[in-house]
DNA sequence: TCTATTTTTCAAAGCGCTTTGGATACCGCA
DNA sequence: TGCGGTATCCAAAGCGCTTTGAAAAATAGA
């Protein structure tokens, strides 16, 4: 089964490759009634272009480029294939494909660079920004279209990015651990030079002062998210001596840690100890799954895979429009995991 | 910064192209004189061939696909990352380029097609086989190259493949437990359509087998491997008249979920229940983290990522090779959740 | 009826690389 | 001196597609 090819394909129409391939990628000047022809015998021979020759020919590549920092690929590891499945669909659909660069061998940059300079991609997601991400100009500066999971710190400059309301989100999350009773309330976020971690510390912040609770660096942690530092952080908070009542975690891999630390000190995730984490729907790991399911502050990673691929094919589609900045904000899901602070002689 | 293209080298150099590219991709009629100033100029003006010319010429991608599959995703999902970080470093390494699909818009079926029809890749690499795959059979027809994480079922013929000894590995965890006078060991194991799953109930209906202990299917479970199904089945076994008294599960995530049933039980791991996990070596929920720290079946999937990587380069590299197959033991790592069996009236 | 337009189609020139089939120059050796 | 070899280098033909610039055909305007 040898692939047919565009001059195959139109000597078998006695049309010459000019007016099969206008016919195909729905040029005007081609006649209906020739048209219908050619899309039928490309049907029917299962005509499909080399794309490589494509590529060649007009320097679009239809592929998007994703790289992952080895270094930093612990943290976005789980949430990371999440992304890429929501974002898949979305390329697939328009024909587009996912290119994937592990850093490491090459340096981060060194792969940019070379996405630019031979039309790789035809454009890149940045993953994880962080608060001063050097990225961001490389990749203006390469005239790279790209999309930022997040948004970096400080940054002036006008870029594409989506990114979920971290500070409202975890304001939120605060008030209302405050509002139950709460005055003892603890953070264990992801590493904070990652600007979702910092802007979630924000909003954290924002919630104490906006109650009169003191902002308290003792109670606020900063690691990798993953299971064992939520277990080792929460672990040491209840060895405080006046112990925190209520937890904050940035996800629910470190929030699945922290519970198992709260399960083996023999309390009660709840009653005697709230907990809210961020979820961002990782199927595998649910709260509501959880007993009590937890009360979180939830934003599908996957659909924002989804809405990000949609909107770059777009700024490549259209490459003089505005750059979108979408701002979505996470839902606060309340469940069992959050009650009444217990009484402060417990 | 406009890329510069082999005409302009030549250029430059007053060479013919023909030249130029012989002097670069190492052929022997070139001088030594000649390749060197050759290599010095394209340094000096930092040449790269465009990829798509190169891939049009030659017919070659320098391209692997992977192909993920929507609706497994799900199982496949936190340990895919993990092997694309171990594979990637190495593609990288070598010049070629990882392209990612997601079924589900496309058939899995059509993408393969796709992929050898357009020559978009060299090779691929088939995730998650099932006890009876298509797959292998499409892809020996497309006769696209490829290699299996795992292996199919019944399937006779010859292919390229490397998977972990499950079988044995669960065997040798049963029969640990066993040794220890656990009489009742539970299996919470994956999904038994795909092979691996299937391998792990052989080992561990092998082991009991051999230890003169009966098998009962109330005690094995199949489910996708998340934190909800092993505290879910965990939580029924331990609802049973007559308890297991240790349990074996296919993934630290549902290993996670069990340890959370066990807790909210009142009973103590490694103590009343005993507990046997298979270790991907998932960044984000390790073991030797847990407390009691896990005794665990463990082999590394970025490991296996990296040397699958290896295997389909060379594979592409020479055709007429024999087809790897590879078969690599899991440890068997004893840790502290693991226990000699309470006394019978406990 | 004949010219001016508009439609429809085509031949040919790239895109940037590899590779085939010669040239050309240089060497040793008879 | 002349000839077969060998070591270097080159012109040109693809790879399969898009796109430009024109021609041919069909339609309209007068």
């Amino acid at each position: 089964m040898i692939a047919m090819n565009l001059k195959e394909l139109a000597a078998h129409l006695n049309l010459s490759q000019t007016t099969v391939s206008r016919a195909l990628n729905g040029y005007p000047e081609v006649g209906e009634e020739t048209r219908r022809r050619v899309r039928e015998a490309a049907r029917r021979f299962d005509y499909r272009p080399n794309p490589n020759a494509t590529r060649l020919a007009t320097g679009k590549s239809h592929t998007i480029g994703h790289v992952i920092p080895t270094d930093r690929t612990l943290m976005i590891d789980p949430h990371f294939s999440e992304f890429i499945a929501g974002a898949g669909e979305v390329y697939g659909g328009s024909g587009f494909d996912i290119i994937m660069s592990v850093a490491g061998p090459e340096s981060e940059e060194a792969i940019y660079r070379r996405y630019a300079k031979s039309s790789t991609v035809d454009g890149v997601v940045v993953h994880g920004p962080q608060v001063n991400d050097w990225r961001l100009d490389l990749l203006e500066e390469l005239g790279l279209p790209f999309i930022v999971h997040g948004r970096a710190g400080e940054r002036t400059g006008n870029y594409a990015w989506l990114d979920i309301d971290n500070s409202g989100a975890f304001e939120n999350a605060t008030k209302l651990l405050a509002d139950l009773g709460h005055r003892r309330i603890a953070l264990i976020n992801g590493l904070e030079v990652m600007t979702f971690a910092a802007h979630r510390r924000q909003g954290y912040a924002i919630a104490l002062q906006s109650r009169g609770l003191p902002f308290d660096p003792a109670l606020v942690f900063s690691d990798a998210m993953t299971e064992e530092n939520g277990h080792r952080r929460m672990r040491e908070l209840l060895e405080y001596a006046v112990r925190p009542s209520a937890v904050i975690c940035s996800s629910m891999l470190s929030a699945s840690g922290a519970i198992r630390a709260i399960h083996e000190s023999g309390r009660r995730i709840g009653e005697d100890i709230s907990i809210i984490a961020h979820d961002d729907g990782l199927p595998f790991l649910r709260a509501e799954g959880l007993t009590p399911p937890l009360t979180t502050t939830r934003s599908s990673i996957r659909a924002a895979g989804s809405r990000m691929a949609e909107l770059l094919l777009s700024m490549i589609k259209n490459p003089s429009a505005d750059l979108p900045q979408v701002l979505w904000t996470a839902d606060l899901v309340v469940r069992g995991s959050t009650g009444p602070a217990p009484s402060s002689h417990a």
